[in-house]
DNA sequence: CTGAAAGCGCTTACAG
DNA sequence: CTGAAAGCGCTTACAG
């Protein structure tokens, strides 16, 4: 008999554990938290005694001690936004590595809520925090008051106010246009201005775009890009209608990110405008959709697993010591992956 | 000066608030966990105390005095898959409106870690487990011995073992291969057969699958079943390769989730086969890659909503006191939803 | 290298 | 309806 956890109904705690090894509680927190100090014979003794009862440490309790909980905060839009998806299931796995454990919030996008987050919704049960602010401002975030260690996802804040992983937004939007350029085409449209305080990444994008069309000494005309209220399929979709519908309609499109242009490739196909035949499209963020689109998806891709890897990174940390100091920043790398929905069909 | 968190550096504890209200921990305790015997008077000047410390309950301390800690975990696969990714977005929600957090594990559909996540994985730390097991079966299931409150996602386990939520994957999966046949189609194939563990569900779906081909007084051709190592795009498309290649390719499709169906669409547009002219095809799942396919994809759509709130319901009475009791079996709803895939461009 | 003691912030019986 | 006390399981100085 007694296999997996304690028979008696109680879970063994560290006490159990002392007495059946015959040290006291200190050694065996010593031993279970890997600290070196301890003589081998006694680590071996109390290891025993901690796999026989099967024994495992209270976060709860250890989170009360001043200690850690183990547990950090992921805050995204939406888990139902392919990238936030994609991003969270990174980091969940990088996390895991460290031993860390990710409990997520979803904020919609909503500011009320980013607000909550940003200042300290949960506190006492998180030892950091992944934002990725979608209303919030660099100076909501530069007056955050919460105390708790942050990584923010996404552009750049008030500088040194905040660690944060991002991509260059400017350039990278600047390559995919520039793509287009370079295969002939000058009427290039964008998808995705927006308007409320969502814009900082979309504003990059979008200047990334327009440096691309200048630099190839291209005019900007303003009734080629189309603002959106969201970056979901439905907006693309929309947007893309009304470009279509325009007197002198564009011949590529740029696409704030591949949501929108999923949406935008379906508003082509319902019209039966060839792609990338009569009209070009690029988008952002490389989620999984993209690719096996008909056509796939050109895209502009952000080295997701390392923004994870580097968020988690920069919290560990944090959590080790180096709780102040100050911000660090890191940018990620991108790639654009040319597909069918620019090159055709010889893409494959 | 003064608002937000004790200036002191420390944030306000129970006794703070104490102080300031003039009354004991107790009180405090009693009016912050809302309930009911206290005076009217007494819980008012609390609850200014509570306001002007900006005082917050610490998790940690409460779930270690054997109350609960507020978090469920939700363990899936892979946030990576859509489905899992807007079942985790319903799950979260609907565990707020109910005050829980939600944790996430990815169990990798692998047996190991699923059978940590079952044995306890997050004891102590967890009031309760929503768990869409992939490998694991019903035996194993039935033999868990952590006593955490569990909600299992996914197919019926040994009858009385556990609460589960689950749709009727037999009935749905006839349902969308009935509609075929009744379009006309004789030649229907399935893609998704597993020969691993993970197979339940694949297996549910095939068979009414079948079944609606038998009640249609169909022959079931073996080489119409393509086996797939994952129920992933990639999967998909190689299968709906095989089956084109076949001496006699069918005229309709059906997949075990949509993300089989998205990589068949891609492999009948590589090979320019119309669809749904030459071949339907539909999917399992609905999820929103599907609604703007080009074609938008024929699929079933199981309630997830209701599959999320369900979930958490029945997680949530088992820690409002029915600790143990009967496990119960929720059944939630699915519908066809015909699209293009199947009906063409005359869906829209 | 190891032990005895205090205390983290809360809740839960137990009295009044 | 309210209070004083014990204790949840751990960690952290402080001694030895």
């Amino acid at each position: 008999m007694g296999r997996e956890a304690g028979e008696a109904g109680r879970r063994a705690g560290l006490k159990d554990v002392a007495r059946l090894a015959g040290v006291s509680v200190k050694t065996v927190s010593n031993v279970v938290n890997g600290y070196v100090h301890v003589a081998p014979a006694t680590r071996a003794r109390v290891q025993r005694a901690v796999a026989e009862l099967n024994y495992r440490p209270n976060p709860s309790a250890r989170s009360l001690c001043g200690g850690r909980s183990g547990i950090i905060a992921l805050a995204v839009p939406d888990l139902r936004i392919p990238y936030f998806a994609e991003l969270a299931g990174l980091v969940v796995a990088a996390a895991e590595e460290r031993s860390l454990t990710v409990l997520i919030d979803q904020t919609g996008g909503e500011r009320e809520r980013e607000l909550r987050v940003a200042s300290g919704l949960r506190t006492h049960l998180i030892d950091g925090l992944i934002f990725s602010p979608l209303a919030l401002g660099p100076e909501d975030l530069a007056a955050r008051s919460d105390d708790t260690p942050m990584v923010l996802l996404g552009e750049r804040v008030r500088p040194g106010s905040a660690d944060h992983v991002a991509v260059d937004n400017v350039a990278a939007a600047r390559e995919a246009t520039a793509h287009r350029i370079g295969l002939g085409r000058h009427r290039v449209a964008a998808i995705g201005a927006r308007h409320d305080a969502a814009g900082e990444t979309a504003r990059l994008r979008l200047l990334g775009h327009r440096q691309a069309l200048t630099e190839a000494g291209l005019p900007v005309h303003a009734d080629l890009v189309a603002p959106v209220d969201e970056y979901l399929r439905a907006d693309g979709a929309r947007a893309m209608a009304r470009l279509l519908d325009s007197p002198e309609p564009p011949d590529a499109v740029f696409c704030g990110n591949d949501l929108l242009a999923l949406g935008a490739l379906r508003t082509l196909y319902e019209r039966g405008v060839e792609v990338p035949g009569r009209v070009a499209v690029a988008g952002f963020d490389d989620i999984d959709d993209g690719r096996y689109g008909t056509p796939s998806l050109t895209t502009v891709a952000p080295d997701k697993r390392r923004i994870a890897g580097e968020a988690v990174g920069l919290l560990a940390t944090r959590l080790d010591g180096a709780a102040t100091g100050p911000a660090r920043e890191i940018q990620v790398g991108h790639r654009l992956v040319p597909r069918e929905s620019t090159l055709g069909r010889a893409a494959r």
